[in-house]
DNA sequence: GTGGTCTAGACCACC
DNA sequence: GTGGTCTAGACCACA
């Protein structure tokens, strides 16, 4: 048993993932500017290098493109957007299943619990 | 947007969290021996203190308890582990539930893709 | 007519196709391992950063990948190798065109030059 | 491997071949009038004395002639704009096929690859 | 020793 | 003001 606790995780990806959820939540629409670096590092509270990382990270999936010097940009190309959410739910999907299946729920049971969840949250 | 870069989360309670999840998933057996605090401090490579704050709270849960003089052993009454087992599943599910809500998809949506992904697994 | 006198090109971008060129012409074999970031650093006279950041680039790429501990090596997928070469060919094929063409050359005039050219070098 | 990162060439001689472009490819015509060193040194961005040293050198090529009170003028003499352009070319060609000789194409593969890429850019 | 990450602070080009 | 690039120097995990 070794661990790292938490967060070995570079905050740069952490960052990467929160915009990639506020675009593929539609808290960010397509088209929308996105605050500069310096204005976002300062509200990550890091380096505007490590936004700058951040931001280039998402230019290289295309989800956001960066006009000179006017700003950056979401991508209007939903499609993409589409795509890049249907991946990241499959991603939760299956650390999901690993964390449920370390703990010994099948799949059969996984669903049911989850409808059972459902049906519970409904009320 | 501010935000707080991971895991503000005490260490001792990521520790629990990890102990609870080694205990049903079975790999710390009902009546098992726990290693010493000491032992275990330094596996996780944190404060003895910290390690010992966790198995105090452990203790709380009745998952395990501390026998003066020979150590601290895993509950046998597997009902209460029952009980962890499902109390863990159902953080995990509800957890996995807001983040799927927070990228648009609905219960029904996520059923089926929870599906599909075994389907795929079982290949 | 406004002019960028040379090299507005990112020394990151020039490095990577330095890099680029060493690895299709064979002066880095598939396998090879890559010299450290902080040699190569040294020995163009940049910052390790700066080398570093090439170096990503090479391995989003895939012409290169980096072992945690141990280094970092050229692909041995030939294929890929193939690929990027016929890629950097194209582009100064093009590039070369675009040069003649702006000077007057049309395309059977470039082909003839050229193999006049080749002839002359034969002798 | 040790690196000079681009361009120690002198900005003079970089302007020189630019302004040689401009004459063979005819954006500047035989007899035109040149414009002064003044107005050449703002829109390039350099220092009057570096455009007047390019100029200088132009002379000397016999491309550009100078009036003594009324400014330069581009040569009336074609052949040796001829000449020049003929010069420009096989610079070209050799820089060229010296690069792509690095990748280890020989001098049939290039022609081939070259034809391909006219046919394709007459689509 | 390796690669990877992060910070702090600077300069540039563009408009 | 914007994004982009670069430097200098630091720390970490891994083995």
């Amino acid at each position: 048993m070794s661990w790292v606790l938490d967060s070995g995780r570079p905050i740069y990806l952490q960052i990467v993932e929160r915009l990639e959820l506020s675009i593929v939540s539609g808290q960010f629409k397509p088209g929308d500017k996105v605050p500069s670096v310096r204005e976002l590092a300062v509200e990550a509270g890091v380096n505007p290098n490590t936004m700058q990382k951040a931001m280039v990270e998402l230019e290289r999936q295309g989800l956001v493109h960066s006009e000179r010097t006017s700003g950056r940009f979401i991508t209007e190309d939903e499609a993409m957007i589409t795509q890049v959410r249907e991946e990241l739910a499959k991603k939760q999907i299956q650390e999901f299943m690993e964390r449920m299946n370390k703990m010994g729920f099948d799949g059969e049971e996984i669903v049911t619990l989850l409808q059972k969840t459902m049906r519970e949250g409904k009320k």
